[in-house]
Order: structure tokens, then C-alpha cells, then sequence
DNA sequence: TTACTTTATCGCCTATCTACGATTAACGAT
DNA sequence: ATCGTTAATCGTAGATAGGCGATAAAGTAA
């Protein structure tokens, strides 16, 4: 009665949107690409599916400290992982990780 | 020559990283679901697959005002599309612009 | 040792997020 | 017109992001 297009096109069955423990690690991983530079360096990363170092610094225009920055948002993620390799350091995707990320969006 | 591990794990091969048009709106639609909050809430509308109002309010341990935030920038990213039904507003999922999120994690 | 290279970290600053209570605006109902 | 409901907006406050230059740390090479 009067409640018209409410009647429509609203579901209003009571859900219980209870702790969800896998929203916390899904905000995480959509956060580590939800910038630009940092999809570019994902995307880098997988292009070549190896590991590069200071060369993301020259593809980017941004400063060598604010590269660092975003590589470590990314590795703090597990997107990516950083490997030593005497004053370098290599990084490469975590396939785990970006699997992860892959079939939570899938699975929205 | 001593660049051991290089040679094995580094690709050095010179990538043109030149603007990634896609790179910003992927960040958009990836910052909007950056936040354990806003994955909720995209999570309820893809699960009645219609719209819902103030009850979102209810399904979450937040201020009103802080939900009518979250609400803001998922519908500034264009996931999601609110739609006055008198005094209420009826928020649904944007379907094209979740595909378009969906092709670019599964394009990843 | 002394350079040189490479990368991470340290301030510092500005802008934005996140959260809240309070207020305003819009609508329906009486 | 008045009341009650609903949702957006306004302030406010604290935390964090994002950018940079400068510095520190770690390694290589001479």
C-alpha cells in the first residue's frame, strides 16, 4: 500500500552482514592497487613475470623514495615479494596473492 | 660476470611504462572497495541483487553519517547507483561497472 | 680503505580518509 | 501545518596517504 516502486525494486530481507573475515584481507589486497603508480608496477611485474628493481624507479615519474613507498605498500600486501641480490633488489608477483586477489574479485 | 642472481631472477629488458590510461580508472574502482566497509556493502547489493536503503546502516557497526560516506564514494566510483524512492534511497549494484572491475583483476 | 651504486628510511608537508555527532533537507503521514 | 522518518551534508578531529629531498644502510668495485 502507497509504498509503490519500494515494492519494486527493494529486497528488504533481513540479512545478517555478520563479521566478515575475508572483507578485511580483500580491502587490503584492492588497496595495494588502488593507485595508479602501483597498478603500473603490478602490471610490470606481471609483464614479465620475473623480478626487476631500481629500473620501476626510471618508468615511473616519480621520485626514487616515493617508488620505495609504493613497492612497500605492495610487499606489505604479499602481492609482491623483494629478493637481494647484492645492492639490488629484485622483486616479483606472489602468484599466491594475486590469486587470491583474483578470485575475490570473481567471486563478488 | 659476478651478476649472479641477476642473470637468473631479473628481466632488464627496457619497458616503455608510458601512460596506462586503464591504470586510473582501475585504481578508482579498486580504491572504492579498498576499505573492509565498502566490500560489505558491495557484497550485500551483488547478494539481493536489488537495492537496499538505511538497512545498510543496521548491517554495519557504523555511524549513519559514516555509512552515508562509504555510500558516497562507492557511488562516485560507479559501482554503485542510488535512486530516491520518497523519503528513502535505494542503492543497487552497477553491473557494467562491476564487470569492467572483474575484467581488470581477470586481466591482470 | 675509499669511492660508487642501489635502495630503504627519515623528516616534512599537504591533502585526503575515516569516524562521529549534529544539523539540514526531503518526503510521507496525520 | 506539523510530526516522524530517512538520508545527505556540515563541522570537527585524528590518522593516514602521497609526494619530495636528504640521509642512511648495504653492497660492489677500485
Amino acid at each position: 500500500m502507497a509504498k509503490k516502486s519500494t515494492q519494486k525494486r527493494c529486497d528488504s530481507t533481513p540479512v545478517k552482514l555478520k563479521a566478515d573475515p575475508t572483507a578485511d584481507d580483500f580491502a587490503k589486497l584492492a588497496w595495494a592497487i588502488a593507485h595508479p603508480a602501483r597498478v603500473q608496477i603490478v602490471r610490470l611485474l606481471i609483464g614479465r613475470e620475473a623480478c626487476v628493481c631500481g629500473e620501476i624507479v626510471d618508468q615511473l615519474p616519480l621520485a626514487q623514495s616515493t617508488v620505495s613507498q609504493h613497492l612497500k605498500i605492495l610487499k606489505e600486501s604479499g602481492l609482491i615479494q623483494g629478493e637481494v641480490d647484492g645492492p639490488k633488489v629484485c622483486y616479483c608477483i606472489n602468484p599466491d596473492r594475486l590469486e587470491r586477489l583474483k578470485d575475490f574479485v570473481a567471486g563478488l
